[in-house]
DNA sequence: TTGATTATGGAACAGTCAGTCCATAATTTA
DNA sequence: TAAATTATGGACTGACTGTTCCATAATCAA
């Protein structure tokens, strides 16, 4: 066993509590106090076991970016095929309630937020959406040889552009498009990349 | 003339650099004293002049939203039909320079940011992403009209789309993608629009 | 039980936040 | 010049910011 008084909290749970407060509120409006109320737990026992703000949100992005990215291959494998996992990703994104969707995603917010700054938290933010447009491209190729999607087309472009329309499908949601006004977005974005 | 001392700062160049400050850093993150020394200008001739932080924050959206619209339909007016009008707008800002493309669009970001609040700015800076939307619209109608948009499509749902892709290529050029590749996407969206 | 080790609660800190207030400056009209 | 009016500089407020520090609590090995 290891020496010394036991941790009264779960980490992982705080965790997750720490990575809903920034998605609710963004890095700079996130406040300690925030944090401290929705982990719930000490001052001490935060920066013992986090660091700083900045240590828990870079680990509040990478625990968001892994298992965004671990949803999206458990969908990708349970998908027919690629192009099929496509259409249900996008139209489950036009799917979200209200509530979710003034949330939008905590890559995207960041990204937006943080922008070109060259700060540690603004460059691992870029990082993670780059990551997800990684995974976006490989499943672009393997629709390519599935034949869904024409082998003209520049794999990566096509990524970037599903990563686009994610983006861009988390902004209108915000803006209180309806489900069925986002669906009908959709078309446009799969008449796009098919 | 007016009774009383005059102005010692022009209120119009004090909220453009207002407007400056906000888009580079948002709202929340922005302080009074960024806006002071942006503005060139006393606390007291801020207060007296612009009320407080979110009554100057809801003028440099007004004013910022304005400006765009006014670019906009310049452009659509020297366009020499809607549809490269269209082209020409998601060309442009796939091909603006990095350190502009760091900042974004205000109305973009500051959606992004305030997301579902029902605070007044938040509300301010959906209401002026739909006025965007709805200039969209009617350049679609046109568009129609000129037969280079097949009549079928619905032209709000083809604004939202067009809303869309420019807010999803706003956060591509944020995360520092090429003009070279940027350029390619917006092929994807022109195919998809048209 | 004692000593070592780690976690926790809470006080404290300097700095910043948005906003207020008042004396004073600068202009008008009379 | 004097009174009225508006703008400005700057001190000030109370609350909040992220962070540090220390005494104490709770566990382990000896």
């Amino acid at each position: 066993m290891t020496i010394g008084r036991p941790l009264q909290h779960q980490p992982e749970e705080a965790l997750k509590a720490a990575v809903n407060t920034f998605w609710r509120s963004g890095y700079y409006h996130t406040s300690m106090r925030d944090l401290l109320d929705a982990m719930a737990l000490s001052r001490s026992s935060l920066y013992q076991a986090f660091g700083n703000k900045e240590a828990l949100f870079l680990l509040a992005l990478q625990n968001y970016r892994e298992e965004l990215l671990a949803t999206l291959s458990e969908q990708l494998d349970a998908a027919d095929n690629a192009w099929s996992f496509i259409e249900q990703l996008l139209y489950s994104a036009a799917d979200t309630d209200s509530q979710q969707a003034a949330l939008g995603c905590l890559l995207f917010n960041s990204a937006t937020e943080l922008g070109g700054e060259d700060s540690l938290p603004a460059q691992t933010a870029r990082d993670s959406v780059a990551s997800i447009n990684a995974f976006f491209c490989e499943v672009i190729k393997r629709a390519q040889q599935e034949g869904s999607i024409a082998d003209t087309r520049d794999p990566e472009s096509a990524a970037r552009f599903l990563t686009l329309s994610m983006s861009g499908l988390r902004l209108l949601m915000k803006n209180g498009v309806s489900k069925h006004q986002a669906q009908q977005t959709v078309d446009f974005i799969l008449r796009g990349l098919g």
